[in-house]
DNA sequence: AGGCATGTTACAGG
DNA sequence: ACCTGTAACATGCC
C-alpha cells in the first residue's frame, strides 16, 4: 500500500479538492472491501459537507459537518480519483483518461458532489476499507487506539524507542513494521531506513547500540520527509492525484534492487533479498551490520 | 504455472 | 495476560 508518505500526499491532494464540497449522492459498486461497506451508515453523509481531511498513520479521516466521519484505509492498492467534468480538458482529467481506462472496473465507491464533480475510491485488491465513525468513537476506534507515535512527531525519539524495545526478542525489521511501536512505516521505508542506518534487518533489537538507535530515528524522519516532498513512491499501484506519480522510488537504495550493486561508493557488494516475517527484505551484506 | 505484490489482523502456540 | 510468528484476505502482473 501506500505507506505514510503516500497517504500524506493523498491527504494534501484531497484537502485541495474535496474540502467544502457537499455530498449529493453515494454510489457503491462493490461493498465487499476488507470490511463490508455499511450502506445505511454511509448514506447518512448525503447532504453533508466535508470539512477537513486528517491523516493518522496510514489512515485517512474525512471530517464532515455532522456527527459522522469517514475512516479510510487504502490497503495495498486503494486510490482516489477526483473527477471534475467541467474541467475535462485540464491536466487532471487527462491523467484520469489515460490511467483509468483499464481499471474502471475497480471503482468501488463513488461520492458525487455538485457540478458533476465526483470522488472515486478505486481498489484492485480490496484490502482497503471505508467506514463511518461517530464523533465520539474517534480515538476509541480499535484501528486507531493502539497505534504508536507518528514517525515525524517528537514523541518518536530514542528515549521512547529504547524503552519500547527493552525485553523484546524480535528483529529490528519486524519491530519497525509493528504499528504499535511506530505507526506509518511499511515494508519499503523500513528497508530503506535500515540501509541508511547501516543496520541489518534481522538484528535483534536487544543488541542494538545507542548510536544505531539514534540513526534509525533520525533516518526515518529524513527519509519520510524526502519521500513526501517527492510526492511519494509510485511503484505499481500508488498514484496520488488522478494518476499523478511521485518519484521517490528513483532514490531507493535497496528496495526491489536484488542483485544490483550497493549504492555506497567503494562498495561492490550486490543487494541481497531475503524474507523476514513473510515480507521481502533487501540489504547490503557489507554496509549493514 | 507459479511466485510475487506498498497491509492488517485473527489466531495458535509459547 | 503478554509476546511472537504465520496465514489469510482478493486480484493482477511478470
Amino acid at each position: 500500500m501506500p505507506e505514510l508518505p503516500e497517504v500524506e500526499v493523498v491527504k494534501k491532494s484531497l484537502q485541495r479538492k474535496v474540502v467544502n464540497l457537499v455530498i449529493k449522492k453515494v454510489q457503491i459498486n462493490d461493498d465487499n472491501l476488507r470490511y463490508k461497506v455499511n450502506k445505511k451508515k454511509i448514506f447518512k453523509l448525503i447532504g453533508k459537507k466535508i470539512t477537513k481531511i486528517q491523516r493518522r498513520s496510514k489512515f485517512l479521516i474525512f471530517e464532515t459537518n455532522c456527527k459522522f466521519n469517514l475512516l479510510v484505509h487504502l490497503g495495498m492498492t486503494g486510490k482516489f480519483f477526483f473527477i471534475d467534468e467541467k474541467h475535462k480538458n485540464f491536466k487532471t482529467s487527462f491523467y484520469y483518461e489515460i490511467d483509468r481506462k483499464k481499471d474502471k472496473k475497480h471503482d468501488r465507491v463513488i461520492f458525487f458532489f455538485q457540478n458533476k464533480q465526483k470522488l472515486i475510491y478505486n481498489d484492485v485488491r480490496k484490502f482497503g476499507f471505508i467506514k463511518i465513525l461517530k464523533d465520539n468513537q474517534y480515538l476509541s476506534n480499535f484501528h486507531l487506539k493502539n497505534l504508536g507515535p507518528e514517525p515525524l512527531n517528537k514523541n518518536w525519539n530514542s528515549t521512547y524507542f529504547s524503552k519500547y524495545i527493552t525485553g523484546r526478542k524480535r528483529s529490528i525489521k519486524s519491530v519497525l513494521m509493528d504499528q504499535k511501536c511506530i505507526s506509518g512505516l511499511g515494508n519499503i521505508y523500513v528497508n530503506e531506513i535500515l540501509f541508511e542506518s547501516g543496520v541489518k534487518p534481522d538484528r535483534k533489537v536487544a543488541k542494538l547500540k545507542k548510536l544505531e538507535i539514534n540513526k534509525i530515528i533520525v533516518n526515518s524522519k529524513k527519509i519520510l520527509r524526502n519521500a513526501i516532498n517527492r510526492g511519494g513512491s509510485s511503484i505499481k499501484d500508488f498514484s496520488s492525484d488522478n494518476g499523478k506519480k511521485g518519484n521517490f522510488q528513483q532514490f531507493f537504495n535497496v528496495y526491489g534492487l536484488r542483485g544490483k550493486k550497493c549504492s555506497n561508493t567503494d562498495c561492490n557488494m550486490k543487494i541481497i533479498r531475503t524474507v523476514i516475517e513473510n515480507r521481502a527484505t533487501f540489504f547490503c551484506k557489507k554496509c549493514q551490520k
